[in-house]
DNA sequence: TTGTTTGCTTGAGTGAATCAAGGATCATTG
DNA sequence: CAATGATCCTTGATTCACTCAAGCAAACAA
């Protein structure tokens, strides 16, 4: 998603703001995906792998398709960030795991995409708790 | 995006909630965007047509290649969503305009789009106000 | 007028996403 | 044990978003 979502005629400053969070929030995580050539998907998939697991976990976890699970790992494995190991217990299935170089790329990537850090940083540990708190209560 | 933006191993609680915040959101949109058969891109074009405006105006404020809202504006405009109009001032340019269905889509699909309007409506005004100052400072 | 910039479109190419269909393997159960 | 059905994943076909390079036409400047 390159183009921002909203605002649809804002009616509250709280929504105003919400949407912009998001909207920076979107764009600095394509950006730094960006910045070691990857989409925001293959960086997505490339942060769940901390541990191995199947592709239709991955699926299921991300709420989409297995087949496009299948391309995004694909893509990955060509890059050399990503294992598919056969599954020992399930000859069905697939064991998705990170290579020592997708580790690597996984922490660059950690380490590029700052704006959730940076952004909570601006807050003292005081505020950082009452915006955690007021964002719990908002999502319900 | 269908896939979510994160989280690359959370540090903080605050930025958690800010992941799942905007996980939410992202996918309220698009699916409110769905809802009218609509993709996350043509919904937010359409948003943006409270009045008429160029094309190359449309690109910049959504931070993309002319050529790509050149694209989603052709679908918009195969829906009777959207009209393009020859500017009378400059005839290399177009006029983007929502079509009255245009406006009732976009109406609608403001109606579906409840996610940030529900969420701010959870907290109480005071509240609203400590969450609008806290992103604000976060933002930077 | 000549040349340059501007506004938009076209064409080619990549990737994400979904759906339908199929192959292989597992798991039941008659 | 053999037939049935469910599960895990892949393939193929399509649509859309997005980007870049080229190009056309109108505006503009020298």
């Amino acid at each position: 998603m390159a183009l921002p979502n909203g605002p649809v005629a804002t009616s509250s400053e709280a929504e105003a703001v919400l949407f912009d969070l998001v909207d920076i929030y979107d764009r600095a995580y394509e950006a730094a995906a960006a910045e070691l050539s990857l989409s925001s998907a293959q960086a997505c998939v490339l942060g769940r792998l901390d541990e191995r697991r199947g592709m239709g976990a991955l699926a299921e976890e991300l709420g989409c398709d297995a087949s496009n699970i299948t391309q995004i790992v694909a893509r990955l494995e060509a890059l050399g960030l990503v294992t598919r190991e056969p599954n020992p217990r399930d000859r069905r299935a697939r064991l998705v795991a990170r290579t020592p170089r997708g580790d690597e790329i996984n922490h660059r990537f950690a380490t590029a995409f700052t704006f959730a850090r940076t952004a909570v940083g601006r807050l003292s540990p005081d505020e950082q708790d009452q915006l955690t708190a007021l964002l719990r209560k908002a999502l319900g």
